[in-house]
DNA sequence: AAGGATGTTGCCTG
DNA sequence: TCAGGCAACATCCT
């Protein structure tokens, strides 16, 4: 559920019901934010920035993440309690187990989109400055940094870095220009990738690297190490990843 | 079938 | 003072 392309899927399906105008006509879930002050205000625009996903009202927006465990249900409803329910006059949207916050004011002064691998402003050339900024950084963290690439989770990181042959362990001052214009290029390329794969329900078929006990390029096993300052799982190959260090 | 994970925040400790 | 550790969230997969 929780990565940028999921999110795209779940604003889809929204932008289908064609509700944007509509207002919200009842509002319930055991969220602790003042969710009534949404009551009878339109829908102004569906979006989403990275994982988040946002619904925008006039003088501010409702920011949805779904976290490691989040749901949604459009017009269905689980068993379980929603964190938060809004209905329309002709759609009802249930969200479970996700964390909710209102953003006061305007939507654009908050979120930098260009940041935002899905997004049409993406910008590969202020990702790459980020990373020069940061020349003892390490490849398996700098994908899952929000500021620089929003939207890239843990699964992306490892396909990403198993894709473009880059150790996990490989710093951001070490990494050759071309190699680390590809890892940008890359963190975008993979994440459509992985929105077509998960459209047609095939995304964990074409993972090669995440979960894998195997490299398929070398048929020598993986390492499975939780790397970096996120300490996130990683699954590498040490033979066809290249590990760029000045160690 | 227990344990960990596609993630982030916030509190506690040293 | 602040960085690091870890619980919390609550579901699903292995």
């Amino acid at each position: 559920m929780p990565e940028g392309p999921s999110i795209v899927i779940l604003k889809e399906l929204i932008e289908e019901l064609q509700i944007t105008g509509q207002q919200v006509l009842e509002v319930s879930g055991n969220t602790k934010i003042d969710k009534e002050r949404m009551l009878n205000q339109p829908v102004r625009a569906f979006r989403s920035w990275g994982k988040h996903f946002l619904i925008c009202f006039d003088d501010f927006s409702l920011r949805i993440h779904f976290l490691l465990f989040g749901s949604y249900r459009i017009n269905e409803r689980k068993e379980s309690i929603p964190r938060l329910s809004l209905r329309f006059q002709t759609a009802e949207i249930n969200f479970y187990a996700c964390s909710v916050q209102f953003i006061e004011g305007d939507i654009n002064q908050f979120y930098d989109w260009t940041a935002d691998v899905m997004s049409e402003t993406w910008d590969p050339a202020r990702a790459l400055e980020k990373l020069y900024c940061l020349p003892d950084a390490l490849a398996c963290d700098v994908l899952l940094d929000q500021n620089i690439f929003a939207g890239v989770g843990n699964i992306i990181k490892n396909e990403v870095l198993f894709r473009i042959r880059l150790h996990p362990l490989s710093t951001m001052q070490e990494i050759p220009r071309e190699l680390l214009m590809l890892l940008v290029e890359e963190a975008r390329n993979y994440s459509f990738d992985f929105l077509e794969w998960k459209k047609a329900y095939t995304l964990k078929a074409h993972w090669l690297a995440h979960t894998k006990k195997i490299c398929p390029r070398c048929d020598i096993p993986f390492e499975k190490a939780h790397l970096g300052k996120t300490n996130r799982r990683s699954f590498y190959c040490n033979n066809c990843q290249i590990r760029y260090t000045g160690a």
